[in-house]
This record gives C-alpha cells, sequence and structure tokens, in this order.
DNA sequence: AACGGGTGCAACCGCGAATCC
DNA sequence: GGGATTCGCGGTTGCACCCGT
C-alpha cells in the first residue's frame, strides 16, 4: 500500500496562485491562523490542497518575509553556514530574518554555486579545486594520480573558460592579491591554472601539499575588494547578525590563524549552531529528529568542514536561537 | 521580428518524523 | 501500540522572462 496522498488530485487547482487566491488565504489565516493545514483551503474556498497553501504562506504570503535581492551581508551568511551545514536550508534561512529556505536554496542553486565555481571554490566542500587536487595526489597512488588529477583539472579550466567566456564572473571582484596570482587580467587566468596544475604535480612529487590559502598570496573568500565581503552599499538594512559581524571586524582579509585557531572557530561555530537545535527542539516535537538529525551529520560533518574554514562568523552572530 | 538557449523563481513531489486518535 | 494524519524539509521541475543571434 502506497503512501496516501496529501490530498485528492482530483477538483485541486495546480499552478501559479492568483491574487485573487492569494487574498483569500491570506485573509483567512489572518483571521483563523494556520492550525490545520488540511481544512484551510475547504474554509477558505480554495481549490487548493492543504500542503500548497501552507507552501504558498510559508514562501510568499507571510507579512514578515523580505523579497527582493540578498545583500552581500546575507549572502556572505548563507556560504559560511554552508560550509558547516550543508545544505540544511532551514537551519540557514533561520539565521536571516525574512528568508525562507526556499528563498535561500534557489539563491544558493542559481547564484552562490557559480560564484564560488567562478572563484575557483569547490561549492560542496568550500575547498579551493587546487586543494581538492592536492587530496587526490596524497590519497591514491600513481599513476591513478596524474590522470585524475589532469581530468579534473580540465573540467575546472574548461568550467572556468565558460565561466569567463559567458562573462558571469567578475574577476575585478575576486581578490588573489599575490602577484603570482593575480587574476584580475583573465588572460592570466589559464597561466594561473596552469600553475596550479604544475605545483600540483611538485605535490605528487612529494614537495608538498599546495594550498591557496597557505601560499602566501592572500586569498580568501572574504577579501574587502571580493564581492562577498564588500557590503558597504547595504550598510542601511543590515540584520542584527550583520550588524554584529560588522562589530567585530567582519570577514578576514587575509589566512594568518593557524590552523588550530581555525579548527576551534569552527567547531564553536558548528557547535553553537547544534545548541540551538537542542534548545529549539526542549519539548517539542522536533527533538528525535533533531538527535537523529545530529547523528547523520556527525557522519556527515567531514564532508563540509574540514579545512574549509575560510569565513569568519562568530558564533555570538546566530540571530535565531530557535530553530 | 522570430527563435532558441539560459536563468531565476515559484511550486510541486516524496520522504521521514511527530502527533493524533 | 499502531495506524492515520499532519507537518517540515530538501530535491526537483515547470514556466515566464531575458538576452543574444
Amino acid at each position: 500500500m502506497g503512501r496516501i496522498p496529501c490530498c485528492e488530485k482530483e477538483n485541486v487547482k495546480r499552478g501559479q496562485w492568483t491574487p485573487e487566491e492569494d487574498n483569500k488565504l491570506a485573509s483567512y489565516i489572518a483571521q483563523h491562523g494556520t492550525r490545520n493545514w488540511r481544512l484551510i483551503p475547504k474554509n477558505a474556498g480554495l481549490q487548493r490542497c492543504g500542503k500548497s497553501c501552507r507552501l504558498r504562506w510559508t514562501n510568499y504570503l507571510r507579512p514578515d518575509l523580505k523579497h527582493g535581492q540578498f545583500s552581500d551581508a546575507e549572502e556572505h551568511i548563507i556560504v559560511k553556514f554552508h560550509s558547516v551545514l550543508g545544505n540544511r536550508w532551514s537551519l540557514i534561512a533561520a539565521q536571516l530574518p525574512g528568508r525562507t529556505d526556499n528563498d535561500v536554496k534557489n539563491y544558493w542553486n542559481t547564484k552562490l554555486k557559480k560564484k564560488l565555481s567562478g572563484m575557483g571554490i569547490d561549492p560542496v566542500t568550500h575547498k579551493p579545486f587546487s586543494h581538492l587536487m592536492a587530496e587526490i595526489t596524497t590519497t591514491l597512488n600513481p599513476p591513478q594520480v596524474s590522470h585524475l588529477a589532469e581530468a579534473a583539472l580540465g573540467c575546472f579550466k574548461d568550467e572556468m573558460l565558460h565561466l569567463l567566456t559567458k562573462k558571469r564572473v567578475d574577476l575585478n571582484q575576486i581578490n588573489f592579491s599575490s602577484p603570482n596570482l593575480n587574476h584580475n587580467n583573465p588572460n592570466n587566468f589559464n597561466q594561473t591554472v596552469d600553475n596550479a596544475a604544475g605545483k600540483m604535480k611538485l605535490d605528487n612529487d612529494g614537495n608538498g601539499i599546495m594550498k591557496l590559502w597557505d601560499m602566501g598570496n592572500g586569498f580568501s573568500y572574504g577579501s574587502p575588494s571580493s564581492s562577498f565581503g564588500n557590503d558597504e552599499k547595504n550598510e542601511g538594512s543590515a540584520s542584527p547578525a550583520v550588524a554584529a559581524w560588522r562589530g567585530h571586524g567582519g570577514i578576514r582579509t587575509s589566512v594568518a590563524e593557524t590552523a588550530a585557531a581555525e579548527e576551534e572557530e569552527r567547531r564553536k561555530l558548528k557547535g553553537e549552531v547544534m545548541e540551538q537545535e537542542e534548545i529549539g527542539s526542549e519539548g517539542g516535537r522536533g527533538d528525535g529528529m533533531m538527535m537523529r538529525r545530529r547523528q547523520h551529520d556527525q557522519h556527515q560533518q567531514h564532508a563540509f568542514n574540514v579545512d574549509n574554514d575560510l569565513w569568519d562568523l562568530q558564533a555570538d552572530d546566530l540571530i535565531n536561537h530557535m530553530v
């Protein structure tokens, strides 16, 4: 026996909502609240299923929602939290007042993923592609290494060329301050990738692992001139978290901190979020789920946050303590 | 002007888990 | 205790719009 559908498919309208439907739903919820989503469409005179109503309300009609462009600071928060939490969109959205998980997810999938790729950062692991290449060389044996690394680097190079030719990446916004890694000139970029490939080969010979962030090139997501860290134009509309973030100096402009300090910070951030989950679930229906989530995450967390601490958001910045 | 491909967003789907009865 | 119901989440899809040719 299959799962019971959330509603009868017949006599249920689907697709775009009309302004009339929006009005009906909004006015009904304003009067009666959101107690039983299954009954809401019936009582509100809507030919929609309850689930559709709930989505419409939570993702679009809720009065506290913010519509429009994400600010640079919001971008920063999304990337930072994604590096720690992965695709936990609801948790990430909880840190951004007025944004829904759907908003954040869409923004990530359509903009931020490409932006990170364009900066040479793997959006899944939040590590520079070069670092991933280095990991390949240390975990595989020749001749697998050279073939795989070349193939992967080729993909990266192709992607970059594609991005550059499509002009989807503004290289002027990316600050690679090392004279050896000047990407501000697109003509240099192939050379840079080739240089990286050359370094990979050196690494393969046992001369140490290249990391973009400890080559002394000042690489970081958040350098002042990068598109992520520069939020001056959003000064007026900063959320409390953003204000707090600004208050303690914002994003790191170099990567001078030791690996141990970074690890400690990352643990703090992750721990704080987990703590919020526990607080939020106290006495509620979500505690068992969160426990399981955590167990699941403990198995998966290394996929997101080993050596990826390029952002600097303090635990105090967490603004939603009831996730 | 017409067409085709790319992009972004709203909405849908399926699942797991909590709660209800 | 267990089946039915409800809710919330993350992944995916559909479609309107934009832009280049």
